[in-house]
DNA sequence: AATTCGTGGGC
DNA sequence: TGCCCAAGAAT
């Protein structure tokens, strides 16, 4: 009653029980003829196919691929996973982005431990309280693994129903979601719940793509109004995401005798958080007056190595000298904001204080240590213009 | 409900 | 280049 509502509430008419039939045949031979061979269409197993799922949250598939088959190999069983240590976890997933993903991974592995014997629950309710795990993950789970006619609605599935149906909501809206997921349990096929999934996804990602569409080449053209009524050009429809907020930081690479660099660890909440990066001063926390001067015309002088020696000195109680001119400038987009990184090395005169925060890595273990890209990027910057 | 979480690819 | 997008979830 309520759900049957949701549609009404925005003008949906759902199609005919034949049709939906006719729907299902036509989409699932497609699949059954133009599937992707992808690693974990080899498996039934829930731990595997989890595994996938959260990898693929806002993640191309080619790029996949390789963590996943490295993931399942180093941690073949839920077990393994829930005992990992941070750094194995980190390491593996180093490069992904997103790395609250394999942390509530390894804390929904331990939940399975102590709530399910150590078998991943089957109940779709059970799915969805492990960490990590929402709408659309244990959806698809539950569906691919175990054969549940549970709806699993990703950006795919609703671009697809948006063009099918001519859908106006805005997808990018939370509450959209919901809509789409009652329109599955309507179409869903039965039977094969988790290849129907499966199809919506592939079908979106290989001919209902976001651009470069042509709905003609589609194999359910016919269940297609947009492209019946030549209207699909205007779906989905989407709101323009905001500007991205752009920060600037004076980057400081410190070495110290033994060639080692100082980092930092970032707090445990926000961005990157956790992990190590360079000393990072937000130029808003300098000396206005300093830093308007000179830094406009890309020039340099002491008056600023000397107030990042000053900072550095007060916050982390290390003796610095920062040489004058930058190494160079290191720019990384993240989903909302902007860093740019002016580089400088500086060199460790002394250490008045221990903190638990700093950690020295010296540049022969860089491979062996979890670093984030734009720090990945800083590394590069400082030592390949070394070598020469 | 709107923001905040990375990173790489495509055009 | 800058912007959009990618098998979303937590807060």
């Amino acid at each position: 009653m309520k759900q049957k509502d949701l549609l009404e509430k925005n003008e949906i008419i759902m199609w005919s029980e034949e049709k939906i039939r006719d729907f299902r045949a036509t989409l699932l031979q497609w699949y059954d003829e133009n599937k992707r061979d992808l690693p974990w269409r080899s498996t039934s197993d829930p731990y595997y196919i989890w595994v996938s799922e959260i990898m693929l949250q806002q993640t191309q598939v080619d790029t996949v691929i390789p963590y996943y088959k490295r993931f399942i190999e180093t941690l073949p069983t839920i077990e393994d996973l829930a005992k990992a240590s941070e750094e194995t976890l980190l390491k593996l997933w180093e490069g992904l982005g997103y790395y609250s993903r394999v942390r509530n991974m390894n804390v929904a592995a331990n939940q399975i431990l102590e709530k399910h014997e150590g078998k991943f629950p089957t109940a779709h309710k059970d799915v969805l309280n492990l960490k990590g795990i929402g709408p659309y993950t244990a959806g698809a789970v539950t569906s691919i693994a175990f054969n549940q006619p549970q709806p699993a609605v990703d950006g795919n599935v609703m671009r697809v129903l948006s063009r099918l149906f001519e859908i106006d909501l805005d997808i990018s809206k939370a509450s959209t979601r919901k809509v789409f997921e009652e329109m599955i349990r309507r179409l869903i096929d039965p039977d094969r719940p988790g290849d129907f999934n499966q199809a919506l996804m592939d079908l979106g990602a290989t001919i209902c793509t976001p651009k470069n569409y042509s709905p003609e080449n589609s194999p359910v053209k016919e269940f297609n109004a947009s492209y019946l009524n030549e209207s699909w050009e205007k779906y989905p429809v989407k709101k323009k995401k905001n500007k991205v907020t752009e920060q600037t930081y004076y980057t400081v690479m410190v070495k110290n005798k033994e060639g080692e660099y100082l980092y930092k660890k970032r707090p445990s909440k926000g961005v990157l958080a956790g992990m190590h990066t360079p000393l990072m001063i937000d130029r808003k926390d300098l000396n206005e007056e300093g830093w308007k001067a000179f830094n406009q015309k890309e020039l340099y002088d002491s008056r600023l190595s000397q107030e990042l020696e000053q900072i550095i000195k007060e916050t982390y109680d290390l003796k610095v000298t920062v040489n004058e001119q930058p190494k160079g400038v290191v720019a990384h987009v993240f989903s909302h904001l902007k860093w740019e990184m002016i580089v400088f090395e500086a060199v460790l005169i002394e250490e008045l204080s221990h903190s638990s925060e700093l950690k020295w890595i010296h540049a022969d273990r860089f491979d062996e240590e979890m670093f984030p890209m734009p720090t990945q990027k800083v590394n590069k910057l400082v030592n390949t213009l070394t070598l020469f």
